[in-house]
DNA sequence: CTGAAAGCGCTTACAG
DNA sequence: CTGAAAGCGCTTACAG
């Protein structure tokens, strides 16, 4: 008769059932309703079976908006970033959202293009949002967001950007990554290796050079000369190929480089396939981020080390759990694991 | 003497302040104060600036929960995507709060991975926050997510992703970019054009072939041979080099080729390359995607089709707020405009 | 033009 | 163990 009502049995058109219906078709109280679907307070089982079962049968759906005006709380988490391509942001926010989703928060996007007055305006809507919390999400580790930040009392994290005074933030472990390739390397018996990475002005290209440095220090290998510092992208790479291999440089050439990306890292072997240097044989090389659509498109395919992202975006939903719910978390900065990938571009030769 | 008080005075520590302190304040009821900030009803301009400045002053900021409770709304959209990268969906989210910032929407990020379970959680969370629609994002567009979808009656957009019967979506014009590719190389005087591009199950790889050919008959020249369907690889673009000019074939190499993705155009590039023919001199090449990543990696620069990605979050965007407010909106699919950049491997020779 | 009152859908002391 | 009542912070008919 009503064709439209028949439709899949969780799904149900037209007004949302609230929990009034629910209570009264397992004829009880709203208060008992409420108790009984939050696992709430001693309740005789066979009650709260009834309950349930009355929600099921309705298909209801809890209006977190009503529960949040009562408990003060919205069950979203504002994530503001300024990484415009998601590199980063994305395998954060799936971190986030893995931890979050069996608690209910959700994620609330706010993209602001490092133009402040957009910040703003993100930051108002958050703000009346009422967000539980805000992770603040940026591409380098040593710039902040332009980011006049809320009230006090609102649990902030910070992400892949520099860290406040006092505040709690989540870094990958560059120095540790870098160190996991060198050792890498070192382990295969590499004795010449080279750094090639970014400007040194950016703190996680400075790190990651410390780990290469510290690691042959501790294995009591010389580095092949002095880490070139220069742009993150192949260009870089390309060119550094020639100066390493090109011409008569009275010194070995290195038989491995550690690269401080993986696009340094693909223009590199590009340049060194043009030489006809042959990777692993001649040079074994390792990149940093595990960008798959680097590593997986260089020839060889790329050895490289995995920012683990994701698990620090779990890291970061934990400690904001923690916050919202007043327990202790770690202050000042807390360096999250990375994994190496190997790859063909650094195999036993 | 109160120093955590007198701080900045757009930030207030401690508890929010409310419509009935900024009545107060404004010496008015919370139903004039209400009204005053809301631009509603007539009332005398002097009343209003008083609780304008009242809120000013007090720094209040509107609770979006209770005035969400009251007029059913959450003033937030859900974005469900199994983009993992995010490579289409962040340029098309940021396209969504672009347009949506203004009326105070917010977009929430449930990112699915193709796995139903996963899916399903995310949509209940969805669901529990009452979005006041969903945009539905894919990777690509013939395939649909494994959504089973909610209740009638909510807004529902399909971006990037196959739409279902009767309902709304929102697509890039691969054909039309396809022609503007196309066309530019006919008016650089190439006429021996090729096209290569992924396989021919994608639906985008058969549209954006259609292109190529009928602005071919459209000028009444003829095509380097049938289009090369293959992988969505640097790879496959290195082999077609080859192939294409590598052995003699008894038959003029093409002088321009249109690649269906940027990273075929780079592996295409890169071979032709390899085999010492010079670009645009000899081939010009023309990209899909503006994926700036490879665009600009390339020797020289990538000529592409930008799909156009934010303008199509724009405009479905501007989809979601008339369905919201019940006005008329296109049925089915609307194609977006896409926009042809032109860089170095396609200048003029 | 302005205000008192009801109500959105929940949760949570407080009684019984 | 269960329920009646108050209240979260707004908006919105309805009166004046």
């Amino acid at each position: 008769m009503q064709p439209q009502k028949n439709r899949s049995t969780s799904t149900d058109s037209g007004a949302r059932v609230t929990l009034r219906e629910v209570a009264a078709l397992a004829g009880v109280s709203v208060t008992t309703a409420s108790r009984a679907l939050n696992d709430a307070g001693r309740m005789q089982p066979e009650t709260r079976r009834r309950v349930r079962q009355a929600a099921q049968t309705l298909g209801y759906r809890p209006n977190s908006i009503a529960r949040g005006l009562v408990q003060n709380r919205s069950f979203t988490l504002g994530l503001l970033t300024n990484d415009i391509y998601g590199r980063f942001t994305l395998p954060i926010a799936t971190g986030l959202s893995r931890v979050l989703a069996d608690r209910g928060v959700s994620v609330l996007l706010s993209s602001c293009h490092d133009d402040p007055r957009m910040t703003r305006l993100n930051l108002e809507a958050l703000e009346e949002k009422r967000v539980d919390g805000l992770v603040i999400a940026g591409r380098r580790i040593d710039r902040s967001l332009p980011v006049e930040l809320p009230r006090s009392g609102l649990p902030i994290l910070h992400v892949m950007s520099a860290v406040p005074e006092g505040g709690v933030g989540f870094l990958p472990d560059d120095r540790g990554g870098a160190r996991l390739a060198t050792q890498h390397l070192v382990n295969l018996g590499r004795r010449r290796i080279a750094h090639l990475t970014g400007p040194r002005g950016f703190e996680s290209a400075r790190l990651r050079e410390l780990g290469w440095r510290y690691t042959l220090e501790d294995n009591h290998a010389d580095a092949w000369g002095p880490a070139l510092f220069g742009e993150w992208s192949e260009q870089h790479g390309f060119e550094a190929a020639l100066q390493m291999f090109g011409a008569d440089r009275g010194q070995l050439p290195p038989d491995a480089v550690f690269c401080g990306n993986d696009q340094i890292a693909r223009g590199l072997i590009d340049g060194l396939t043009r030489l006809g240097v042959r990777i692993p044989e001649d040079v074994a090389v390792v990149g940093f981020d595990n960008w798959e659509i680097f590593a997986d498109a260089t020839r060889p395919p790329l050895t490289t080390v995995d920012m683990g992202l994701v698990e620090l975006g779990r890291r970061a939903g934990l400690g904001f759990l923690n916050m919202i719910e007043g327990l202790p978390v770690t202050e000042g900065v807390t360096h999250t694991p990375t994994e190496l990938v190997v790859r063909a571009s650094s195999a036993d030769t």
